[in-house]
DNA sequence: GCATAAAACTTTAAGCTTGAAATATTTTAT
DNA sequence: ATAAAATATTTCAAGCTTAAAGTTTTATGC
């Protein structure tokens, strides 16, 4: 997917290969330093960091499957991490009355504050990361990806 | 990483972050349709395909420690996925006679000719999935991509 | 009510991914 | 010439990832 620094031949619909090219590579690169910093520092992984970040937002709690669904991952994914985090005291299963098929799952108050601390620092890095893109074309760039986002959720 | 839908609070440094979260959840829905289309289409994987598509470029084949950088991926992660291309014919190793650690690594005529089939599909995909993005719109990502690109690799 | 379908989740097998350690080879410094 | 350092690659263990199959529970049709 990432077909690299070699420019795309030229003719139509390779404008938007090369876009896509380029997209991937830049969050590739992010990611890559990203994963490596939240090993190094935090002693943690980015699915982790994923999972915990969605959490954080809901303190009520979520479904494995909303969990899913909203992480863009498979569920059979989603369990496994959370096992993890589980067992190292950071999130918790509830299993719901109404529902027995289902689980709620939170951040424990472990969590909380543990993603708190790594969040902050993850703010950083990504300002420092983006700090040659300017201000204007963070704005700009962010409302095309917004806009690509409705088209592609209204799509048939 | 994929923060989601919710709007990220407001605030100095938030902009850079956003726009990594929209960044980071486009190129991931992407990337999963795409992946997808590579296992129903022609039974194979991203990987495979980003692997096959870097060697296509080259004839004279790369260096295993080119191939790992150019993927921006590790180099025991690149050992196995051409270890599987090797064993389905598609790619192949040659030992140097100048330098024994290394081998050049190569598509092999079949796998040239079954990654031209690929690739073609792939480039009309790309058209579909990004089918909504104006001409103008793209030629716009891309410059500021790019010029990510350049910051990034001139970093200090 | 009861069979059947649907939904939520887990398990499994195969493959991908990383960082670290190991191996083999070449280069550099003494 | 030899020891030490550097380079290229592979191996390994742990964890991530998916699609498909399996389990349990709830909803639906008759």
């Amino acid at each position: 997917m990432v077909a690299g620094p070699l420019p795309v031949p030229s003719g139509p619909g390779k404008d938007r290969l090369r876009l896509w090219i380029r997209l991937l590579r830049a969050s590739r690169t992010i990611e890559a330093e990203l994963r490596e910093r939240l090993k190094k520092e935090f002693d943690t992984t980015l699915p982790r960091f994923d999972v915990m970040a969605a959490l954080y937002r809901v303190p009520e709690g979520m479904l494995m499957s909303d969990l899913s669904r909203f992480l863009l991952v498979s569920n059979g994914n989603v369990t496994g991490i959370v096992d993890r985090l589980v067992s190292e005291g950071l999130v918790a299963r509830a299993r719901r009355n109404g529902d027995r098929r289902t689980s709620m799952v939170r951040l424990t108050d472990e969590g909380t504050k543990s993603f708190a601390i790594i969040a902050a620092a993850h703010e950083g890095w990504i300002g420092e990361l983006l700090g040659k893109v300017s201000e204007e074309d963070a704005r700009r760039l962010t409302g095309m990806l917004t806009s690509f986002r409705s088209n592609w959720e209204g799509r048939e």
